[in-house]
DNA sequence: TATATAAATGCAAAAAAATTGCAATTAGAG
DNA sequence: CTCTAATTGCAATTTTTTTGCATTTATATA
């Protein structure tokens, strides 16, 4: 997963980690993998898989170290927290809740936003939907 | 607040409440009062407004079923969590962090959604900022 | 490669948040 | 006004998150 470039910037999970100036423990590796793994993680699955690894006053940590370092997005929907890497990419895409297939959105207001005089700060989007092949199904 | 026709459709809370049967309780009453007050309002200010006057408990299911019956929408943002009334309007705003103003943005990207072929379910959009005026200061 | 040490983890305990069952109360229909 | 189903308060539980400290570990450097 993560040797395919898909992370602009970094070749690798290593350089990341000394450029944040963290310790590349084993248990922060294999956080980051399973979030890595997935578009979006939940926390009930980081715990799931981790259970026998490490304790969960760990999981919080780390978790709590990555959002802080950037390395990682926080993302609520319908009460599930959603982990995901934090690629740098300014794409908004949605998401079908079937397939999971992810399609990329053109459209985006930034401009819009710095022509009213905002300086924009953050923003989240999160758009879910049921995509052309599921509907038929 | 509730007179000034902000909700479109229904001129009072009574209306809306026989709408969804729900029983006008006067915990109900003050806890959908202190969300319409404001834009936004966490639950931590729920809280702590309603704690002379009701259990915890009470709280809690009540914000849970005005978020079942749509009464309601919620929304997290940098680990705090906002309940706002649900005014059904589809548009989306840019929050100035400072002075709370809100300005309306055109774009949204529902169409490019449908021509994609993707039946949309839900969508969240928070874009926070620092406006015109409050940048000067 | 070995060593020193600052940082990270595990463990157990505590604190905080959310949920539940049940008796008492209340809104609203008739 | 009365009746009843629905709602609330209360106390207890369960679940989630945080914390302090002893032990372990990653990594810089000798």
């Amino acid at each position: 997963m993560w040797n395919n470039n898909r992370f602009s910037g970094y070749n690798n999970m290593i350089e990341l980690f000394k450029e944040s100036g963290l310790k590349l423990t084993k248990q922060r590796k294999l956080i980051f993998e399973i979030i890595d793994k997935n578009e979006e993680t939940t926390f009930e699955e980081i715990k799931e898989k981790c259970k026998t690894v490490m304790d969960n006053s760990t999981i919080y940590r780390i978790i709590e170290l990555f959002l802080e370092k950037d390395l990682i997005i926080k993302n609520v929907d319908n009460n599930l927290v959603y982990y995901s890497i934090n690629r740098h990419e300014h794409k908004h895409y949605i998401y079908c809740v079937k397939c999971h297939k992810k399609t990329h959105i053109e459209i985006c207001p930034i401009e819009e936003i710095e022509n009213k005089g905002y300086k924009l700060l953050s923003h989240q989007v999160k758009i879910n939907g049921i995509c052309k092949d599921c509907q038929k199904k």
